[in-house]
DNA sequence: GGAAGGACCGTATAAATATACGGTATGCTC
DNA sequence: GAGCATACCGTATATTTATACGGTCCTTCC
């Protein structure tokens, strides 16, 4: 469908745009191949849209645009805040320290692109029942209200846990999914800062 | 660290290159807050790269760079080949029919670019002992030799199975973390079909 | 009360940028 | 051999684009 030469330009596009993030001015295509002149590249251009491998918007710079763009278009950084106990209360948790940032499908972990997603490694296992290990990165979605049975990060008498939120005789209390820990934890003061939307595990090497 | 506009407008230009691919241009920031001036823009642009969350190289179009776009350079996207069972051995694994695709960052993950990654999804409880649950997505690296205690999808007999690869006796004997499950299954022919690299799990709603 | 930073406006402008126009040359095909 | 697509060149140019300069108004902080 492409020619040998249509190709080597798209694959300059494409590669452009991964490591810089932005697609490559006509000037900079012109340099990479050494053309002598922009509408060179301007003709390459025109066959590369009529095949429909990029779109341009007229009138306007740096106006190329890969057409499977929309590809990795749901993806959201979703900031790495630190560290949940997940076992007896700590303070040491969701500060507002972004150290790192995972960029991760919204759609798949069902993560609103308005609301704060954040992320947090486990320490501890209270909650190995529910397949939550130490180490593991938990997936949380700020600013909602959980529904009983979801895993939460709470922040109770000022340090942050991560436990199942369950509603025993009306009230909500904070549940650990483990035998060697308290079952269940009285609530006085209650915040939900996140609801469990996914964890993500890694192999360690 | 950054004020409340600064933060809207790196917002803007975070939405805008993962919708469109490019940063936006000044006057496209300028729109989009119906500021009256492009100087107002070029202020908080000025802000921005003083405080590390952009740069800028001078004298080009559309030159706005996302501080940690490199973070998400590093994507890759793998394909969902189809279900694996963890339990008994079963047919129905590994096609080579992508159904989907999950853009996951390399380096989190430790994938090697070149070569084949692949997801599955998991059917069977035998490695609840490895905190792998029914319906948890796990990442396999193709084309490599397991080292004895990875987690390994494994071909025997023409079933697929999700199992940890040890050594017994000088001999590899896959193993389940179950119970429930024979502990060990004799391997006669062994064919590793990936090694386990991490796994993600969505809440489901 | 002055200094500093933030948030804006209006205007001006050098440089970057995409593209049009008119060429040449080559290979393919009907 | 005419027609067509591809692959290039040189030049010209209307726009786009980023940014400089000189302002105003406000809040915070010592």
């Amino acid at each position: 469908m492409l020619t040998t030469r249509q190709n080597e330009i798209l694959q300059f596009i494409r590669r452009h745009q991964a490591e810089q993030g932005v697609t490559p001015t006509v000037a900079e295509i012109q340099k990479e191949f050494s053309f002598s002149s922009p509408a060179t590249v301007s003709d390459h251009l025109q066959a590369l849209e009529r095949k429909g491998s990029i779109r341009r918007q007229a009138g306007t710079a740096r106006n190329i645009r890969l057409a499977d763009f929309s590809r990795s278009a749901d993806l959201i950084n979703v900031p790495l805040l630190g560290v949940i106990a997940a076992g007896f209360p700590t303070a040491t948790a969701a500060e507002a320290r972004p150290e790192e940032s995972l960029p991760l499908d919204a759609a798949l972990f069902g993560l609103a692109r308005t609301g704060r997603a954040f992320a947090l490694r486990v320490r501890g296992d209270s909650m190995v029942g529910a397949g939550i290990h130490d180490g593991d990165l938990v997936i949380l979605q700020g600013g909602g209200s959980p529904v009983p049975g979801d895993i939460v990060a709470a922040l109770i008498d000022g340090e942050t846990t991560l436990k199942r939120y369950v509603m025993r005789r009306g009230k909500p209390v904070l549940q650990a999914e483990n035998p060697q820990y308290p079952e269940l934890i009285p609530v006085e003061e209650l915040m939900i800062q996140g609801i469990f939307r996914g964890l993500i595990r890694t192999a360690r090497p």
